[in-house]
DNA sequence: GATGAATGAGCATTCATTCAT
DNA sequence: AATGAATGAATGCTCATTCAT
């Protein structure tokens, strides 16, 4: 199990080194070809003849490129999600200042606006948590065990610094939160695309608001009220 | 002429006459050969051809019980529909007695109940609401909203028995206890699959309890502790 | 070749007994609905469901009537075929006494008429014409022969009366002449379908006069004029 | 972007570039082998899977080649509409200067010398003008209506050089003419497959003589011989 | 490195015909 | 005599992948 990297050492390169050596300008035809298309379809939906159409290559180049389109998705989503810690990356600076709260709250700010830079990103990142389980495991290859440990993490942290309630459980409570935040970053999309009062964003971040006050105090009816 | 008029008044029934007519071995054949393949596969994805393989019988034979493959999907949807059903009716007709929190719990119950009795449909089903949005409006026709209806009325009368906060957006929360219920059965599915600590399905009923907290109380440290 | 009959006499009749032992209404179901179906489409697109589905009879049936669709073909265009010569009946009987050049107005006028009639039967008998040769001869048996044979012999006797010029072939004659009615009729019934002008047939039969004004004086300017 | 713009200019052709590409004998295997199809079968019997087996393709170059059988059949009809050209060229030089009704002769003749060289393009092209006004519409796309602006231009013309009766009308005649043109040609088809009488084409030739005759002087008894 | 033609297994769907009841 | 379920060959079409140039 250990060994796993043994496997990994005699893999050729993903996408190939051919790729990178291309003029940038034909490589992001490709990338932005491969987005739109991942954007619109599910992994299996996806056509390969879409995206060579779309970026103006020809059928042997893309096998040139890659060596199937499941590279080409992980390739895809790795980007993403280096364009995505972009916005994750200031919160997560300030994590050990903040309140638990403020700091989750910033999260889900920060995925909006994510959302709302990089709509055809976020989409695709969403449909592949929608993906059956084997194409997760193929395509993020234990990124998702990353980001439940990071959620993980700040719980426990939340519960050192005493916000968080220690009562709760932190491995679900992580995933609840994992999930809640596609929700937002889903529903965020939809309504943008039918762009009702989503003239501002500000606006929505006021349902995202109403979303984690749930999440903080829960449904139950405070007795001290 | 009024013979004429009698066929014609018979509405084009989905599936066919024929497929009920079928000896009840082999109508039990086609569906759980249908089940199988839409737990193993997306909508898209699943395949006429492996259907009529498991189920032993001929291409056109499919196509003189069903109109395509949708036809099949949505009626095989709409039995999983009925039998969950009864999972859910015991806690329903109780609603109006119990604490908010206790029918939010008997209902993950029932869920889980179902998932445990019926995996594949309960795969299937989890299936559907990831679908496309256009898939979704094909097969369930509107009875995603019912469900939302459904969560909706439960906290609002839970509002009015005075369990449930009535600072919380009802339409926000409804949505949050649905696509929970839907990680906690996708969950349940998971773990039993690998059949790790689920010996006894008791012992993930508490791993649910856990969940329930949360929802209930948040996830904020309680001051008067 | 005389013997031709003899391979007639061991074959079954068609349609058979069955069918014609058949309430007459059920009989006419069938009749309208093959009828409509022969109207609409051609030999080889006419499709036996659709057949049987307008005249709500089953499957089985169909081929305790007719052996296949060739049979039914044949069939409802031997009844056109009678029905037609009602109308034809009237212009043979005074074809001795009246002028030939008046004789064909009147054939003319027999085939408008019977189309402003039967429409379908009409458009079903012109599809005929249009259809593959070994078709035709399949389903017509040599019919098309009995109608030519009828304008030569008009023909002949016009000559014989001093009518027709005694310089023209009259094979080839006989062939245009019916090749005229064919698109005289086929003329009629589109017309009639975007109904403009033809309130009253008589209008129409004006145009016809212009045809066998053509037919009859040649388009070549005359000298006497 | 440049380049997305370049092929993005380029008009869907139909047949693709690809099939143009084509190693001349291929793509004359293929031209070959859609003629025998379309001039054995109507459109809708045609079928591709006897057009690949005759040129020895795959189903799926078939599809590199032309985007559906219409395709494929648009194509060879105006390629033999090309072919025909030649044939009818020479007389359409000489229009003016000639009697009309030697045109005709003329285009008549042409049309025999082109289905003598050319049967299958001949019977094809015959084949479309049987065809469901629909699919006429869509394969000829309007050039019907040339052709009978053609005959119209040609009686016109002839009336106004005095050698066309004014009193016609030149609409009915110029359908007549084309009708009478296509069973003309249909007629020659006939007898040459059957090859009686046809060993010379000049033999035929004369027969086509006499139906001009008719065309021309019509049936009736000339009073002043 | 780039190209694009070739491939064939795969898909859904239709249909005339048979045959047991 | 009537039924209607069963069949499977045939249809058009798509697609990822290979490979010679």
């Amino acid at each position: 199990m250990t060994r796993l990297s043994h496997s990994r050492e005699r893999m050729e390169k993903v996408p190939t080194q051919t790729f990178f050596n291309l003029p940038e300008e034909k490589r992001e035809r490709i990338i932005r070809a491969a987005i739109d298309e991942f954007a619109d379809n599910s992994f299996h939906q996806a056509s390969i003849a879409k995206i060579i159409e779309q970026a103006g290559i020809s059928r042997g180049s893309f096998y040139q490129y890659f060596s199937d389109i499941k590279d080409l998705y992980k390739f895809i989503f790795e980007k993403s999600g280096q364009e995505k810690m972009v916005y994750i990356y200031d919160v997560v600076s300030k994590m050990n200042e903040l309140n638990t709260f403020v700091i989750m709250k910033e999260l889900y700010k920060a995925g909006i606006r994510f959302a709302n830079d990089h709509p055809k990103l976020a989409l695709l990142g969403n449909k592949l948590y929608k993906e059956d389980i084997s194409v997760r495991n193929e395509v993020m290859a234990g990124l998702e065990e990353k980001s439940y440990q990071f959620y993980e993490d700040l719980l426990q942290k939340g519960i050192e610094k005493g916000d968080v309630d220690p009562g709760v459980d932190i491995t679900i409570a992580s995933r609840l939160f994992l999930t809640m935040n596609l929700a937002v970053v889903e529903n965020f999309l939809t309504n943008s695309k039918h762009d009702h009062f989503l003239d501002d964003i500000e606006g929505y971040l006021q349902e995202v608001d109403k979303m984690l006050y749930i999440l903080e105090h829960g449904l139950k009816k405070k007795d001290y009220e």
